[in-house]
DNA sequence: CGTGGGCGGATTTTT
DNA sequence: TCCGCCCACG
């Protein structure tokens, strides 16, 4: 404790850079910049520990500080630590702001994504993990193509084992720790056919030497289950283990953990149940229940004071959650004012609603904000598209998160298998993949074939080609085939010692990859011709990690595991736009929650059941906490998705904020009211809306009243076109809504 | 063997 | 509405 207040005295000392202080006993810089709360749990004593850190806490603060005051004040050294988190994003933030408060480089210390973690204990301990030392990793599109393969392999029908329903059949059962052996099928037959698959699915990756992500993390665990020298090696060294976002562990996470921890570990572990949002992918919030149970000696702390948003904002976000059943408890509270209610807004459509949205962010333009400061926030991907219209038409620059990621491209994913084919000629998946790509004469007819004759022989394709001998049947087919292993292995030659980007640059342009792109002008090729370029210069930028594999072996791993989150240099000054799901960990000053609807969001197929219904609550929460200054909820009354109408009511989470907290800028009485009343009572909101959403169609605005000759009275819901060609949809009382020509319809404004 | 048109399905996503 | 996949055709 003397330590603490002495650092609490010397507050001063945070004004020095926060590099290497002087006397190495000083610890001011670490426990300086944090209240009562974040210091009492960085200074935690040793042993098991556990934060329960809200939304805008300081949780990664508290990690990383704790990192630091391990190393300062507790004798650990970065050798002696492992800190796991679940992005490569988050783990390379924290590691920068750990090496800047130690003014050190923290190489020695293990900090990582649990798969980059399990990943290099497996490439150190392949032989004893069962693996070939050239293993290659599956991302979900590769691991989605051989659960096909296994499929078609043992000859069962598509339609009725679907592959992305076997695809998370497996993975399901090997985030549990789960292996075939251990599934009993009992009378079911279509579980008997699922536990097959699996089966069958292990040999075809054992075959090729492949690993998907979740046997990453299950083979990680067994290695240690099944080591006992080794586990104890690593105990012995890791005797301090963080983990990050602890309400996000699965099954074999937690257990792999615990396993590591053993009974003389110091685990640390940071979570708030109130953000788990990924049970649907194998997250168990109960782990933060199981911990306490695990460790019951362990210590509890809260972080509760909120340093992003307005009390308002604050204030919606606890009565949303306090909905939910079985939380931990933990209420955040903020010493900052009030601020702005939070603003709610019903529109028309959709369309209506991104207009609105952009009024608001050219509102907060006007008054001097980023464009980077405004997030568009939405439950699906699907609803981006309306807004990215609107945001173009308005030219304002945005940015949409998620998507495609580089090396996700399928061209890139093409490059990158003819690099592994190159690197383990077992890696079926890829031979798959690049066999006839660019187009060499080698059609389904030989494919098959050889398929079979592997299937038989129990061996890769690369290996069955080989022994393929030349029938006159099918001499075509064979002689290509020779032709693609003969190019496969002259490759491998050429590129022996080449430096690394020169061997992605010499494979791309001799595969005829590059030709191929270039004489397809129908199908973006230039794009993709650039984007193979891109990977050669990926490549000179690539600093492999360590020196435990060779270089290209190195860089295809990372390929995998890092799929390319940072998407080039955007640093322009854009809207950002990305689902609620994405906006985790974010913050920005404006943030706009669109789709409030029912059925939308909350999802419709997460309505039903309790536990789902509270999880889309939980990303509402996420969502409401995002923003610092200003919340806007939107949802529009008819939403046109897929290609259908689909009239909604307000999302059941806006009638679990209280209405004092809510300010609504267009009462939904509007809708009903007689046209006399328009403009005579409503002040401010509602006529800013319609000023912003002037379509310029003969005056005709989107929510004005108006009266056909035959239809009667109905409401504008959208307009389009120009001129001549203009066309309006008005949702009449009597028949619903109709479009029409705008320059035949006569309509009367009322 | 390669391509275009028809069909069905369409939360959320990191590794 | 839109995208990806399958099959039928050239």
């Amino acid at each position: 404790m003397a330590a603490i207040e002495s650092a609490g005295a010397r507050r001063r000392g945070v004004e020095f850079a926060p590099a290497m202080s002087l006397d190495p006993t000083d610890v001011s810089p670490i426990l300086a910049p944090l209240n009562d709360a974040q210091r009492a749990a960085v200074t935690a004593p040793l042993g098991a520990t556990l934060v329960l850190a809200g939304a805008g806490s300081g949780k990664t603060r508290v990690l990383i500080h704790r990192i630091a005051w391990l190393i300062q004040a507790e004798g650990a050294t970065p050798h002696g630590i492992l800190a796991v988190t679940f992005t490569n994003k988050a783990a390379a933030e924290m590691r920068g702001r750990v090496e800047a408060l130690l003014g050190s480089s923290g190489g020695a210390l293990w900090l990582g994504t649990f798969h980059g973690l399990a990943h290099r204990l497996l490439r150190l301990h392949w032989r004893e993990a069962g693996l070939p030392q050239s293993f290659q990793i599956l991302d979900s599109e590769d691991q989605l193509r051989l659960v096909r393969k296994t499929i078609r392999a043992l000859e069962f029908d598509e339609a009725r084992f679907v592959p992305r329903e076997v695809q998370y059949f497996i993975n399901q059962h090997k985030d549990e720790g789960r292996r075939p052996q251990h599934l009993q099928a009992g009378g079911d037959p279509t579980e008997r056919s699922l536990i097959r698959l699996y089966t069958e699915y292990e040999q075809l990756c054992a075959r090729s030497g492949a690993v998907d992500f979740a046997e990453l993390l299950l083979r990680a665990f067994e290695l240690w289950r099944d080591n006992a020298s080794l586990l104890q090696h690593y105990r012995n060294r890791f005797r301090h283990v963080l983990v990050d976002e602890f309400q996000d562990t699965n099954a074999i996470q937690y257990a792999w953990v615990r396993l590591l921890v053993g009974a003389t570990g110091c685990p640390f572990v940071v979570g708030d149940d109130d953000q788990s949002i990924y049970r649907w992918r194998g997250a168990r919030v109960e782990n933060l229940q199981k911990f306490r149970s695990d460790f019951p000696q362990a210590q509890l702390y809260k972080l509760e004071q909120n340093y992003r948003s307005s009390a308002a904002i604050l204030a919606a976000a606890n009565a949303l959650i306090a909905n939910n059943s079985a939380r931990l408890g933990k209420k955040l509270w903020t010493s900052g004012a009030l601020g702005t209610p939070v603003q709610l807004y019903c529109a028309y459509n959709e369309r209506d609603e991104a207009d609105f949205v952009i009024g608001r962010i050219q509102q907060w333009l006007g008054e001097g904000g980023r464009r980077s400061e405004c997030a568009i926030l939405y439950r699906s991907n699907a609803q981006s598209r309306v807004f990215e219209e609107a945001l173009i038409q308005a030219r304002l620059p945005y940015r949409v998160y998620g998507g495609l990621r580089f090396f996700e491209r399928s061209e890139i994913k093409d490059a990158l298998a003819y690099l592994r084919l190159i690197a383990n000629h077992d890696d079926d998946a890829s031979f798959d993949r690049i066999v006839n790509l660019p187009v060499r004469g080698i059609g389904a007819r030989t494919l098959e074939a050889l398929r079979e004759t592997a299937r038989a022989q129990g061996q890769s394709l690369w290996h069955a080609a080989g022994a393929v001998q030349a029938e006159p049947s099918n001499a075509r087919g064979s002689a290509a085939l020779h032709q693609f292993l003969a190019l496969i292995e002259r490759l491998g030659g050429e590129i022996g010692g080449l430096p690394l980007h020169e061997q992605v640059d010499h494979v791309i342009s001799q595969s005829g990859l590059i030709e191929h792109h270039r004489k397809n002008k129908a199908v973006r090729g230039e794009a993709r011709v650039e984007n193979l370029e891109e990977l050669v210069s990926a490549a000179r930028g690539y600093e492999p990690e360590s020196s435990e594999l060779p270089p290209l072996q190195s860089f295809l791993a990372h390929a995998v595991l890092e799929s390319g989150e940072t998407q080039g240099s955007e640093w322009e000054d854009c809207v950002q736009m990305m689902t609620l799901h994405s906006a985790k960990g974010l913050e920005f000053p404006v943030v706009f929650l669109a789709g409030m609807e029912d059925g939308l969001f909350p999802h419709q197929r997460s309505s039903n059941e309790l536990a789902s219904l509270e999880e889309e609550r939980r990303l509402c929460y996420v969502g409401i906490t995002r923003a610092m200054r200003q919340l806007y909820l939107s949802y529009a009354e008819q939403r046109r998705l897929h290609g259908v109408d689909s009239y909604n009511t307000a999302s059941r989470f806006i009638q679990e904020i209280p209405p004092a907290l809510l300010e609504e800028l267009r009462p939904r009485i509007q809708l009903a009211r007689p046209a006399a009343t328009e403009g005579t009572m409503h002040h401010g909101p509602r006529h800013g809306r319609i000023a912003e959403t002037d379509s310029g169609a003969g005056g005709v605005r989107l929510g004005t009243r108006v009266r056909h000759g035959k239809f009667g009275e109905g409401i504008v819901l959208n307009v389009e076109g120009q001129g001549p060609h203009a066309r309006v949809h008005v949702n009449f009382e009597q028949l619903g809504a109709k479009w029409l020509m705008l320059s035949l319809a006569r309509l009367e404004l009322m």
